[in-house]
DNA sequence: GGTTCCTGCAAATTATTTTCTTGATACGTT
DNA sequence: AACGTATCAAGAAAATAATTTGCAGGAACC
């Protein structure tokens, strides 16, 4: 799949000389793409065929192949090697933001269940009425989202980050619906109340949370994100980032699902925001 | 900065042969990050050393600094070149939002105005209370997101997405205080007129937006947004996220501007929301 | 007519890979 | 336990391939 993680899989069953190879490589990368084999093979203390082989243990054709494969995904991967140095400068902090949004995206494509996605997308597709459940903020935001993105497709679908109200919803929901609930830290213990109360009705139970948490065992398929937080406490959005990807595949995969309607409807949403504005047709639906 | 931006403004200044050599690389980039010096010379009917020449004439080393550099940004560039071919299969339409979504993240990086978020920041940080408006699903989650990174630093800050009670804030607002506005399209009419109520009674505006556009020309400060949107109708995410970054990094400008302040109230709201579930400090703060 | 710049050729340099060999380790046999 | 064999890692040197440099012819533009 991509170089690092190829490295880090290998590296049991690397030999010494080859495990130096990939600690000068992992720890400094920029020598990395820059050097020469010899440049490489001297700080390892090997010699250039030893790296050569090391090159094509790890699948890539030559060693060129190698650094390409490197830089390639190392603009996005290489940060979450190292802790964050920069400064609060305003151009600093806009990259670093920037890099780990990106790097989130990356992790969180390596790790998604595109199995599970895909099976919860056809539930939702065929829901009669679909509830979308979360609260704090972060997870409101993505109930709304889904609301936002799947009425769009003719869905019926209520969102809601009112704990007594989730309940409620929850009890009065029938088999024939779903229920889509999120929480970031997978602790929300209404969230799970909630999900417990579905699964007695037998109304399928969806949770975009992390694997293995509490509100990820009481959901009958779990969409698992799961992100190592940076810790700085001022910054929680690179994971919301993600979520929201994960909602956007969703929304296209059932978007996919129920073509027609969804074309239909959303032309008719289009045209009325469309002529409330001011006529130019190429203009995005909702602002 | 980036090789493909280069490429594309020196092409007035290279010669022929160069510029057949940029026109392969351009279009054939998989091709060109494998090829070697010979085989991209003879693609493009010229000599090794006229592609060395062309290297260095855009600021590389050599060949393969140029194709490490080549490989380095295209993991996010190229595909902003392409159309999208792609299936909708799962598996696919995962990767296909993954890539546009960092996509827009890396085009956003590019064309960013560091100084006038820094002065939107400024500006933010030092307001007695923030208006932030927003309308359509969109924009009116980017004004809730502003609300909820900016009230955790202790700023006092209300979002509204309802075009009566914005022309009603806006009225009410006082030249210490703040409006921030969204809007993905930059034609949001009810939202340039709230702005032009607002600069009446010298209250600074700030707007996030496309620019050039009726919204972006009504505002004092403009952070602006510039993407090409994808044409799939279905698919509208990845200029959020793109917004949302930039949210992201307005709370972390302000953050670090009123930090002792800030630490206290995060640590307030931390400590309500930890005792609340279940005494895990490590949590987020907001689900 | 001169200058400048592009360009390819060939040579020189440099980088990379292959081949060959040595040394080390592990395993099985007596 | 000692020996022999197989296997593998790893370097040296040679071969190969790639890249760059120097130079000169030629075109375009003063």
């Amino acid at each position: 799949m991509d170089i690092f993680t190829t490295m880090q899989d290998e590296r049991g069953r690397l030999s010494q000389s080859e495990i130096r190879i990939a600690d000068i490589v992992l720890n400094d990368f920029e020598f990395a793409v820059n050097a020469s084999i010899i440049e490489l093979a001297g700080k390892a203390d090997v010699s250039p065929p030893t790296v050569t082989r090391f090159c094509r243990r790890l699948g890539c054709e030559s060693f060129s192949d190698f650094k390409v494969q490197l830089a390639r995904t190392a603009y996005v991967g290489m940060r979450y090697l190292k802790p964050e140095p920069k400064s609060i400068a305003p151009a600093d902090v806009a990259q670093d933001i920037i890099t780990k949004a990106q790097n989130a995206l990356f992790l969180l494509h390596r790790g998604l269940d595109v199995d599970a996605i895909e099976r919860a997308a056809n539930r939702l597709a065929g829901a009669e009425m679909i509830y979308a459940f979360g609260s704090g903020g972060n997870s409101s935001m993505i109930a709304n989202e889904l609301q936002n993105r799947l009425f769009r497709l003719g869905l019926r679908i209520t969102a809601s980050s009112d704990h007594s109200m989730q309940l409620m919803m929850a009890a009065a929901a029938k088999p024939t619906d779903v229920l889509i609930g999120s929480s970031f830290s997978g602790r929300n213990a209404e969230l799970v109340r909630a999900f417990m109360l579905a699964r007695e009705a037998k109304v399928p139970t969806i949770a975009l949370t992390q694997s293995g948490s509490p509100v990820a065992n009481a959901a009958e398929i779990t969409l698992p994100v799961d992100l190592p937080e940076g810790d700085n406490i001022y910054r929680p959005t690179s994971t919301r980032i993600a979520y929201l990807a994960v909602v956007d595949i969703l929304a296209s995969l059932i978007a996919y699902r129920i073509q027609p309607q969804a074309t239909v409807t959303l032309r008719r949403i289009k045209q009325q925001l469309v002529t409330h504005r001011d006529g130019d047709d190429r203009q995005l639906l909702g602002d």
